[in-house]
DNA sequence: GTCTATACACTGATAGAC
DNA sequence: GTCTATCAGTGTATAGAC
């Protein structure tokens, strides 16, 4: 059975916001992509904001479930996960997509990436779809850094998804700083070295307000 | 004198990428808000996309001169500089625009960070600015860490890239990342948090194809 | 050289016929 | 559920005023 009107149009939205971004890919294009009409946007999702949300929660959820199935993984043996099996817990899930190139999924990681770096509106949808998975990984952060200060916990969380998200954005980016120099041959080296980094950099003395630098 | 037609619509230019992004902004917006004619862009600039990047021509320069300002100072010195003082070399400039709200400078600093962030081609024109700044910014950086392979190097400096273009885009992300628990007293807290993370992923032993995990 | 009015093909949205 | 028609708003190009 051919796919639906509805998934004809997730489809191509879900490649074309992924491509150019979401001002700028048309409804034209993506109801022209799809081989359905125009108006039928209107009909099944609402618009094309509600398109774009309906976008992420096709896919979103499968992601998350499987990020939590690897923290909680970890959690279960009878001595605290560290920090690197927390970090790769919730990253291997999202960069793993990237890495595996089956077309959808891949772009729809893009999508994320480009949304979460734009400061625009569209960072609701991230967000309201981030609670949950906040509400266990922070926890897990902390124990696994027990003399860190939750602030300094934050900062550094937030200069990992900085990371993250243009990792995803644009895989290609390593190759053009490096000027060609650097190229990823092993789909799980970018996990590898983003581990890295950023479990060293919550490693790092504390930096709040008053001390050292 | 009052600013000319020309400085009238750079400034509403500046003010509207960066706070709808390039393709939501529309240049009847941006001549509304300027007070000039619509057309007065084209004649001007050629369009859209040749005023976005002069948006960008107009600034940059400063930034990249007082970044290199500081590196030159650093190294003038009869010790080499140490990898913290590279890094601030390089982020003070930018994070300290954001944090003295001087109006046109925050904004336009926000305007990079959306626009390093997103995969688009205006990226382009960020690198095009870039290079100049990479070919003297990653020998400091290798002469930092001389144990570190250039590719992890580049690695790194992909990632921090990441953490300062979000940290630019939206300085306010911070607040609603932590649910309003972490906020921004001291401006130069960002910057502190930065370079501390950075540095200590910088100097995480090498995770490259092979090592250690 | 500077600026303006106007026209063109495009966009997202929507009402209503079928 | 699908489609046509139509709306205001978009970037761009150009002819012409000063």
């Amino acid at each position: 059975m051919p796919l639906s009107t509805k998934d004809r149009i997730l489809d191509a939205a879900e490649r074309l916001f992924a491509e150019k971004g979401y001002d700028a890919a048309s409804l034209r294009g993506v109801t022209g992509e799809a081989g359905v009409n125009l108006a039928s946007v209107g009909y099944h999702f609402g618009g094309k904001a509600n398109l774009f949300r309906a976008v992420f929660e096709r896919r979103v959820g499968g992601i998350n479930a499987e990020r939590l199935a690897m923290l909680d993984a970890a959690e279960g043996g009878d001595s605290p996960p560290t920090l690197e099996v927390v970090l790769e817990a919730f990253l291997a899930p999202a960069l793993r997509l990237v890495a595996r190139k089956d077309e959808g999924h891949e772009r729809f990681m893009q999508l994320v990436g480009r949304t979460y770096a734009s400061s625009g509106e569209h960072i609701e949808v991230l967000k309201s779809v981030f609670q949950e998975i906040l509400a266990r990984f922070f926890p897990a952060l902390q124990r696994a850094l027990p003399e860190l200060a939750p602030a300094d916990v934050f900062w550094r969380l937030h200069f990992m998804l900085g990371s993250m998200s243009v990792l995803l954005a644009d895989p290609d980016r390593i190759r053009v700083l490096s000027n060609g120099t650097v190229t990823v041959e092993d789909p799980e080296e970018p996990l590898r070295q983003l581990v890295a980094f950023a479990a060293a950099g919550f490693r790092a003395s504390a930096a709040g307000q008053g001390s050292t630098r």
